[in-house]
DNA sequence: GACACGTGGAG
DNA sequence: TCTCCAAGTGT
């Protein structure tokens, strides 16, 4: 491997050129000077950015850090708090888990996070990647960071043929060829950057790529081709039934259980969501309350692991219940599969 | 190791 | 419309 040290200087050269500025990262020259980012900013930057884009989580991460600046204030907040601020995010594991990791590093570690990716790992919703990140940006550890970015790189740069998931294995472990103890932190971004921007899954630029010369993929002429893929199993559909009950402006609402999908938020009722479709009778006596209940049509709404066609039914009643009452221009901090049923529901009852 | 776990944007 | 997939983790 002699080309280590020249890919690794085209990188980090491209990188202090093109780094592309966000608000989790502190600059280029408070780097140069020696200055870490925040532990804390990092760590929620990365959790939030687990399976999630840029764009997406970045509105979240500004209004967290300016909500909750340090890791005690985030653990001192009531879990409801939390999990309305993550509404809309998905994978709400991640949100129950940020909490729990808050809590431990408040209590545990003197409010301060660990600076080993050892005692990082050991922290709630912190893995492998998460853990090996925190340790290279927020504490300059040097630290194999390999990500879906650096996955693709590494497949590119060396042409790996192994299907994934099979080839993560090997993928990291290239990936560790190219660590030093050289600016570790800026080593992983630069990495990261690259297959954000430059190495993308589909119509790579290899034209701006800064390591172009090295890749053997680009050499055979079909980069986009890799990383292999197996073929993927396809979706199931899954039918459920959302219910509506209003009273005075306001709508029922329930907390989901801890464990599972959509788990500790705030949701619409539903009846169970399972593979054949519900009938108006079989809707009505799945209802959380006997009321004459009137069909507003169906959403659609796509998970991960399965396509979901929810019925909205409504129903004006006078209850009491073990629900939480919220007027409806309230209903925001909800996952998105009931803000859609909420909005189309609502409409539809004008 | 396989599977559960959200969402929205791109092509 | 439909497929892919994005800075993964927990079980």
């Amino acid at each position: 491997m002699t080309d280590v040290a020249a890919i690794r200087s085209a990188l980090l050269s491209w990188y202090d050129r093109e780094a592309r500025v966000l608000p989790w990262r502190t600059g280029p020259a408070a780097g140069r000077m020696g200055l870490r980012s925040d532990p804390y900013r990092v760590w929620l930057s990365e959790v939030m950015l687990q399976q999630t884009t840029v764009p997406h989580a970045t509105p979240y991460f500004l209004a967290f850090t300016q909500r909750w600046p340090t890791v005690e204030a985030l653990a001192a907040e009531q879990d409801g708090e939390l999990m309305a601020a993550w509404a809309g995010l998905g994978y709400y594991a991640r949100a129950r888990n940020l909490l729990a990791c808050a809590r431990a590093v408040a209590s545990q570690h003197g409010g301060e996070f660990p600076n080993s990716e050892e005692g990082l790992l050991a922290l709630p919703g912190v893995g492998a990647y998460t853990a090996a990140a925190v340790a290279a940006i927020a504490f300059d550890r040097k630290a194999n960071v390999v990500d879906g970015n650096v996955e693709r790189v590494m497949a590119r740069l060396f042409a790996v043929e192994a299907p994934v998931p099979e080839a993560k294995p090997e993928l990291k472990r290239l990936a560790g060829l190219l660590v030093t103890d050289e600016r570790p932190g800026d080593w992983a971004q630069a990495l990261m950057d690259l297959g954000a921007t430059i190495c993308k899954p589909k119509a790579p630029l290899c034209d701006r790529c800064p390591i172009e010369l090295f890749c053997a993929a680009r050499a055979k002429g079909a980069p986009e081709s890799y990383p292999r893929r197996t073929k993927k199993a396809d979706r199931p559909r899954r039918h459920g039934v959302a219910y509506i009950v209003s009273r005075r402006g306001e709508t029922a609402l329930v907390r989901r259980p801890d464990k599972g999908l959509l788990g500790g938020m705030l949701g619409l009722p539903t009846s169970d969501w399972r593979d054949r479709p519900w009938s108006d009778d079989e809707a009505a006596r799945a209802a959380p309350i006997l009321a004459p209940w009137r069909d507003l049509g169906a959403v659609e709404h796509v998970f991960t692991h399965f396509s979901l066609t929810l019925r909205v039914m409504v129903a004006e009643a006078d209850v009491a219940g073990d629900f939480v009452w919220t007027p409806h221009e309230g209903l925001t901090a909800l996952p998105s599969v009931f803000l859609k049923a909420a909005r189309a529901g609502l409409e539809r009852l004008v």
